[in-house]
DNA sequence: GAGTTAGTTGACGTTTACGTAAACGTTAGC
DNA sequence: GCTAACGTTTACGTAAACGTCAACTAACTC
């Protein structure tokens, strides 16, 4: 592991584009050093973007992600950050406790189609693995 | 409860606009009749409208959720029918194991945080509730 | 018959998260 | 001394899912 990388390492580590990582950049949520005119990114940029792509993994738009980070940064000793930052997370989770069951009840459905649609193929006399 | 509705009462009853549900129809989504110029949604309209809405909550495109509502209206009379929409809901449940497996690590992640963040609290000797 | 209400069809605007050139600079190899 | 690889900025393009006028129309109400 070194200690400073260009950007299209970066890119391909996380598989993503440079042109991604350069707009992170223009929405502020990361903040690379430069070298003339490349951009150098540190362990702890890495680290960020990391962070950054977790957050999209999670379903969070690039503002409320850089406002998470902004909390990070800003003041970790502050309690009420900790308390926002834990309001975001919590009604983050209840959207997905709904989707979740959502998606199970979406699930019930198709079982119900495809055992519908089983008989009606049974009916016919046909083999269902046709 | 009528068994016809305009526009505006299905979108209020639903909490969207009707410009929403006109755009469904562009996307030929659902198709109500006519009363001359005016909408006139049937009771089975209002179901499909129903489809079409959980079908955004869970997260897929109006494209996606077109395919879906025309898996409920296939001819099932027919066995070539019957087995294409047999794959097509069995391609779907696959689909949406995918999405449920990655929905359940998502929360686990979250779980994660919210852990974390309440143990920050806890060692400032900061009531969680607060 | 003027106004209000509810509906209609365009058609252009908006947001998010980049993609996609265009036009250029800087080192490395041959 | 040229080109190839890799980087840069600027800027316009894109897709999805509507929002937001604008300019009607049709039906009631007074």
């Amino acid at each position: 592991m070194p200690d400073t990388f260009t950007i299209t390492q970066l890119a391909e580590e996380f598989s993503i584009t440079p042109r991604a990582i350069r707009f992170y950049e223009d929405q502020h949520l990361i903040k690379p050093a430069r070298e003339g005119m490349n951009r150098v990114y540190s362990y702890r940029d890495r680290a960020r973007l990391k962070l950054i792509l977790r957050g999209k993994r999670l379903g969070f738009s690039l503002a409320e992600i850089k406002e998470f980070l902004d909390l990070y940064e800003a003041d970790r000793t502050q309690v009420e950050q900790l308390r926002q930052l834990r309001s975001a997370v919590t009604e983050r989770m209840e959207q997905l406790q709904g989707q979740l069951s959502d998606l199970m009840v979406t699930l019930d459905e198709l079982r119900d189609i495809e055992a519908q649609v089983l008989a009606a193929l049974a009916v016919k006399g046909v083999d269902a693995a046709g």
